[in-house]
DNA sequence: ATGCCTATTGGACATCTGCGCAATAGGGTT
DNA sequence: AACCCTATTGCGCAGATGTCCAATAGGCAT
């Protein structure tokens, strides 16, 4: 299997594997098992573990990213887009949520899965407050800060979700 | 040392190496070692690890709880209170929170501490609905639905402090 | 055909984990 | 003084984990 091929197997099989267990819950023999193969071929196109769940996550965190952005197709108007990121969010996928919960507690271990999460964060945060800006440039949105106000949104959905996810 | 007095020492040793490592990274040799004692002794009195780590998140937890408690004293209107409760919340200093975030990611594999972070959520948003049932009660808020509306707001303080801890 | 490069294997290694158990010691009751 | 109860020790066990490494195999350039 060509080298890229193999990379892009290995982090299937991780996010296979993260979405059953969790981030904590993903070992290296858990992949090479997912993946039909030995343990020892991980670690030759990953140095460690933290890197490997870091690009895993990345890669889950970024679909979603997409989703929304796909979704933007045909909406044009800032309310119509704020709805479809709204409905995205807020899809019923419990395992996603838990993944993203897992991320921020193990960034305090995990140096590069700690990058990635922050860098992703930021990104979701960008794609609201560039909707809200375009909200207020057309005059359907009154709003003083859209950066602070979409850190606020973005708190209350991620608070939300945790709700749901942690506690039913 | 009298079993009360044992199992309180235990605790607040697990307390001091969870402030330091993460609930994910306290290990009975860790908690052993804070409290000068073998690790047989921590099983002598708790039958496993995730009722230990319950046990000291609750108490954690409950300390905060009884913070704003504390902090009514001499507080008897709805919107003083409401503003004592955001003033304890946000003071909660970084740790804290990363304990929090670890509860809540560790709550899918531990059972013990997933029904102690359930209750201590709910007791917390009871506390914010009372504030609010008598805030309506006197007429200084307007509420539809108090209840609804104190999950919202805490979900939304949750994610602000997650947004603190994990991005900084 | 020959030789090199590297993907891949399978297992070793050191360390850590929660938990259990036989043995000890020391205080309290009789 | 004799005795029992239990707090406490220290170690062992079985399993898991990340990482590393020597050995193989198979394709590709020469």
């Amino acid at each position: 299997m060509s080298p890229d091929d193999r990379r892009a197997a290995i982090v299937a099989a991780t996010r296979a594997v993260m979405a059953r267990n969790g981030i904590a819950g993903t070992t290296v023999r858990d992949v090479a098992a997912e993946l039909g193969t030995s343990s020892g071929l991980i670690h030759h196109y990953y140095a460690s573990m933290d890197e490997l769940l870091a690009e895993a996550f990345e890669q889950v965190a970024r679909e979603d990213l997409e989703r929304v952005r796909r979704a933007f197709a045909g909406v044009d108007d800032a309310i119509g887009r704020l709805r479809v990121f709204f409905d995205v969010y807020a899809r019923d996928d419990d395992q996603g949520i838990q993944t993203w919960l897992d991320a921020w507690s193990e960034a305090a271990r995990r140096p590069a899965l700690q990058r990635i999460s922050r860098r992703l964060n930021e990104e979701w945060q960008a794609l609201l407050a560039s909707i809200i800006g375009q909200g207020v440039a057309d005059g359907s949105m009154v709003c003083d800060d859209g950066e602070a106000v979409s850190w606020r949104i973005l708190s209350l959905l991620a608070g939300l979700a945790l709700q749901v996810v942690a506690h039913g």
